[in-house]
DNA sequence: TGTCTATCGTTCGATATCAAACTAAATAGC
DNA sequence: GCTATTTAGTTTGATATCGAACGATAGACA
């Protein structure tokens, strides 16, 4: 019964994601990918310090996905890694100068390219409801809260 | 501006697509993947006998993308890649017991796992928008009908 | 204090995806 | 018919992601 309502709007949500991620890399000049653009806006957002574990439990992301992409950033310069101070274990993302002007220019990018769209539908009569189910798919999700 | 309306949104749509595939995945015992899955059930669905192309562009995927996939398919027996006897270029993607069998065990499997989640929301609701929403990000897209 | 467990970050191997480059065959245009 | 363009499928190299295993450190607790 894979036409079932909500199999038809997983599946719409699957296409949706993969067009926007396209969108978004094609619009960037340098290689820049989705995940690393997503890691540079959450520093600037809720600001570095933090280590790398804290912010792939914010994407809901695995240590290893975190390693990777961070060492990406930090080969670019966006990021450095700081050992923590009061932890030998850990590390603290901290955003460059470089990180955030490449941000910025990503977000004009994107907007360029996508700015139109976000007017011609009402996006806060679905936004409630797409809620709704990322928490049912998080609840009952085995090895929740573990990363 | 990424506290947007339409970037809210596909950050809840880029969660939601992560958490519904890997519970999909982590519901299948044999390693069967998404993509995997998804080939097998449109070869249910719309029948076999059609090639890789079209295939791909269903799905919106480059013809490298459905090649990989094609051969870990054909790998596992749920597929075979017949020649095209019109088309000596061409090969025709043709659905093998197996493959039909498989496609009904991932659909328990999954159900099993996601099937109390539909009733909960009002998919029907949500659906048309997204439906434009896809429309849009399809339109103007770059090399869009080329695969 | 000493041990057991939890957490931090990394490495490895697998799968998916894209863009680019390639070969082979079909089609269009002249 | 001949040539130029398009189409079918593959290969290669890059990035993202996961699970599993690992070493190192921190915290719990007896």
């Amino acid at each position: 019964m894979t036409e079932t309502p909500l199999f038809a709007l997983l599946n719409e949500i699957g296409i949706i994601e993969q067009l926007a991620r396209n969108r978004f890399e094609r619009a960037q000049a340098d290689g820049l990918r989705l995940p690393q653009f997503t890691v540079l806006n959450h520093l600037v957002r809720l600001g570095d310090g933090r280590g790398p574990a804290q912010i792939a439990r914010a994407f809901e992301v695995t240590k290893a996905t975190m390693t990777n992409t961070l060492q990406r950033l930090e080969a670019r310069g966006f990021i450095r890694l700081d050992p923590d101070p009061a932890d030998a274990r850990a590390k603290r993302v901290m955003l460059t100068q470089a990180g955030r002007a490449r941000r910025e220019q990503a977000i004009a990018a994107v907007l360029a390219d996508l700015g139109g769209i976000g007017a011609a539908m009402d996006v806060a009569s679905v936004l409630p409801a797409l809620r709704g189910l990322r928490q049912a798919l998080d609840r009952g999700r085995e090895g929740a809260g573990k990363v």
